[in-house]
DNA sequence: ATATGCACCTGTGTGC
DNA sequence: TGCACACAGGTGCATA
């Protein structure tokens, strides 16, 4: 489900109820995740304060005051959501985490295709495959030049490649190609210097867009309050096969590239 | 090293 | 109504 806009969207929405809070009970219902849940998960998270919330890509970093991370990753359905005590636990909900004050914390995800895990912030091995997040790092022209070099690997898919930029998913990097006027199928290695900075300042727009309509509610995301991201209606070609393209009215069209539903404008995108 | 296909899960929507 | 199937915002591993 979430890309970097709806997990900055979660980090927003959690920080002022989740930070400075005292964790007083861990709650496990399910430790089958991506991982299995480590057998210590409660134990290291019980009466730890946290001291912070950040983010890279799409995974969020909730800082300990014992040194330790508790790193969370969405998968394609989870959500941290944030509920009264005493809320009756609905399906999913596989993680509770109760406060010394305010609202439970809880990790909800059908399809377990999420993270959780706890470590000193050098010891998580997923954190260290990531490349630069795109919002904090604006990638130069010639990392660009270095990572595309020789690649037949379709723009789009390299993109989705979280060991060179984190947090780019299917929807922003169906987007930002469309607005960068740039054919998602176009082997990366084949895309002319001129193009990449128009390029980068495209996937940054389109990520700040969508911060700011806080997220994309296809179905189910809601924030951590229980609001639904509104950049649903901002998209181009996301999810717009056969409807006009918004700048020169072709059909948006679709096909698959790496397993992925991609869409685009053949007229606009070169 | 690079590219591809599939596996991991559950829920939902579609078509018969 | 019921059923089978395709598909979904992601990642990681096995295979050429």
């Amino acid at each position: 489900m979430p890309e970097l806009p709806e997990v900055e969207t979660t980090r927003r929405t959690l920080r002022p109820h989740v930070c400075g809070a005292r964790v007083v009970a861990v709650a496990v219902h399910e430790r089958r995740l991506r991982r299995p849940l480590a057998p210590d998960f409660e134990e290291r998270l019980r009466g730890r304060t946290v001291t912070a919330i950040e983010r890279r890509g799409k995974y969020l970093l909730f800082a300990l005051d014992d040194g330790a991370t508790l790193l969370a990753h969405l998968g394609m359905s989870g959500s941290l959501a944030l509920v009264p005590p005493g809320t009756p636990r609905a399906p999913h909900d596989h993680v509770v985490l109760t406060l010394d004050r305010g609202p439970q914390l809880v990790f909800n995800d059908p399809r377990r295709f999420g993270l959780l895990q706890i470590g000193r912030r050098d010891e998580l091995p997923a954190l260290r495959a990531i490349g630069p997040d795109p919002l904090s790092a604006a990638p130069t022209l010639d990392t660009w030049r270095a990572l595309t070099r020789g690649r037949r690997l379709p723009i789009k898919s390299l993109l989705m490649d979280q060991r060179l930029l984190a947090g780019i998913g299917n929807i922003y990097a169906n987007e930002a190609l469309y607005r960068a006027g740039i054919h998602p199928a176009r082997p990366a290695g084949r895309i002319a210097r001129a193009r990449f900075e128009p390029l980068v300042d495209s996937i940054r727009a389109v990520l700040r867009d969508a911060i700011v309509q806080g997220g994309t509610t296809l179905r189910d995301f809601a924030g951590s309050d229980g609001r639904p991201g509104y950049f649903s209606g901002c998209l181009d070609v996301y999810g717009r096969a056969g409807e006009p393209c918004r700048r020169c009215g072709a059909p948006v069209r679709m096909r698959v590239l790496g397993q992925r539903a991609t869409y685009y404008c053949s007229a606009c995108q070169r």
